[in-house]
DNA sequence: TAATTGAAGTGAAACGTTTCAACTAATAGA
DNA sequence: TCTATTAGTTGAAACGTTTCACTTCAATTA
């Protein structure tokens, strides 16, 4: 492979030279800079990133680190952070799982922004305090230097809750995602509140993991039990389709006998029979929001954190 | 931030003994390892990558270039990647647009997958002379030191046009995606392959670009010209659904008046009504191949390539 | 006792860049 | 003609690791 030095040895000049030429310094004049570069394509040469890395002490790097690629809601988020990162130059790397805890141990990027549900607490405070800046969607967590830029998840779910309520429902129930998750509690505590203050209570709790297996394991149960209640507030759209799928099956009627809601607005909810009401995130815009912090974080050193508002979709499950 | 030196300060020790003690080499003994490791974790010291690759020259990580997170097709391919080059320890990044640009740029990985129609293939033939192993997964590049595994696309569409066939529908158009993309080619190339061999012309070619919204466009210039098919075989699933909206818009019934088929099977294809029949991929497995394929091209300069078969999902639309 | 072995640890070179400080040669100014 | 300036170029240090080759010292063997 390459490098600087084969370069510098073909023109016949220093090793500094080319480095100047290469990038663009302004100490060499067009016409050698050009026939360096031409030389250095030439032979096939790539700069050794970790080289530069290495004396520059950066590497114009952002690392994202998500929970997994499978879920519907990451797409645009990535997308809406790429597109403000690329625009600043800045590359953008995403990882997962095992590779995330790799590329935390090894600091290969500026800065970080984590949106993982399988990374603990512990985890999160101790590199916290080594590895800033860092972001963090799902979770906050006080008496770190991490940043967080959550979704509104309460305010969103208090409005979708008393529209459920203006539409005349009274025994309203909570399909629960993760506990303790922050998006769950968040939602939870939106719906729970917005329940008291217009003098209703909770009717039932159940307990999901965000997917859509648990909504429909949960279906099954109710149906045994027949304890349906009049609508069942979801704390995501996939555990809201699940439940709707099986209850269907067993001929119920959405909404004639039961309204259902969701949250997140995946795409699916909008094609699924009846279309489901949702709490939409403009994903895109958020991500530009989060990767346009992190630009600040990595060169003011501070940043203007902003709270993600949602907006209500309201269809056809309730 | 800390470094190898501070430890070594601290530990009383050399920086070699440090280098060792950390990397578990075993000539260090049990409780001076264990000493030196706890005084690291104790200042927060964290490797430097850049350092570490500079010298070891590899990174243990690969890189898989995309074209965008939005579409429904990449994430079980990623999971499975990423499962395989985690059970072998390896660091998975991934990357699009410009970020990926810079990444092929500045060597940060040992090894490349590509599967991003925005790079060209004059790109594509220069890096695959620089920065090998690369395996390129939607398209096929002649006279290159490229790994292609692509989806034996041609197979696959020449049994879902023969099953279209056998159903007895005699006038069957295409609707093409990207015009020259390696998948548009060869699916039309069985589609067209499997018509003649059964006696019959194609009937009509239409030309979207993958997208849903170039499928509903289209389908809404079929409706003014009133010149349409009895079946309509799609590139992939996003048109087929793309186009299917707007006839059911306009009253039409499928399949009863007109069939139209999918490829991909996406998750949507089974939520819509009709359900479409389309062609699955399991991208899981095809991950884990590409990652294996990928590993062995590390280690032992050489792989077995592998065409990955599409299984017919035969469903309501036609 | 002397020689040998082995365990534990160390010094220093090397990886491929960037960049500071210094140098040269040519030009301009006095 | 001499000095000051400037454009172009260069040598070498530094970034933080890994790892080869070597040393030291205690224990074992003959």
């Amino acid at each position: 492979m390459a490098n600087i030095k084969d370069v510098a040895k073909i023109a016949g000049c220093s090793i500094s030279t080319v480095s100047y030429a290469l990038n663009d310094d302004k100490r060499i004049p067009e016409v050698t800079a050009r026939k360096i570069k031409k030389i250095a394509d030439d032979i096939g040469y790539l700069p050794s990133a970790a080289a530069r890395n290495l004396k520059k002490k950066n590497t114009r790097t952002v690392l994202v680190a998500i929970s997994d690629f499978g879920g519907p809601v990451y797409h645009e988020l990535l997308d809406g952070i790429h597109y403000e990162l690329a625009k600043n130059d800045y590359t953008m790397i995403v990882s997962t799982g095992a590779s995330t805890d790799n590329l935390l141990k090894e600091r290969m990027a500026d800065g970080t922004i984590i949106s993982d549900i399988n990374i603990t607490n512990k985890t999160l405070k101790q590199i916290s305090k080594i590895l800033k800046p860092i972001i963090i969607l799902d979770r906050k967590l006080d008496d770190t230097d991490l940043v967080d830029m959550t979704i509104d998840n309460y305010d969103a779910m208090y409005r979708l809750t008393e529209d459920v309520i203006s539409k005349g429902y009274k025994k309203i129930a909570f399909c629960h995602g993760v506990k303790k998750t922050h998006d769950n509690e968040y939602r939870f505590n939106g719906f729970k509140d917005a329940l008291n203050n217009h003098g209703l209570k909770v009717y039932a709790e159940y307990i999901g993991n965000f997917t859509k297996g648990s909504g429909a394991k949960l279906a099954e149960e109710l149906l045994e039990n027949r304890q349906l209640p009049e609508m069942i507030v979801c704390a995501n759209d996939e555990m809201a389709i699940g439940i709707m799928e099986v209850l269907q099956k067993s001929g119920y009627n959405i909404p004639g006998d039961i309204g259902i809601s969701g949250f997140d607005d995946i795409e699916l909810s909008s094609y699924f029979t009846p279309k489901l009401s949702s709490v939409r995130i403009n994903r895109f815009e958020w991500g530009k929001k989060i990767a346009k912090t992190m630009l600040s974080l990595l060169t003011k050193r501070k940043a203007e954190v902003n709270k993600e508002q949602g907006e209500l979709k309201i269809r056809d499950s309730y």
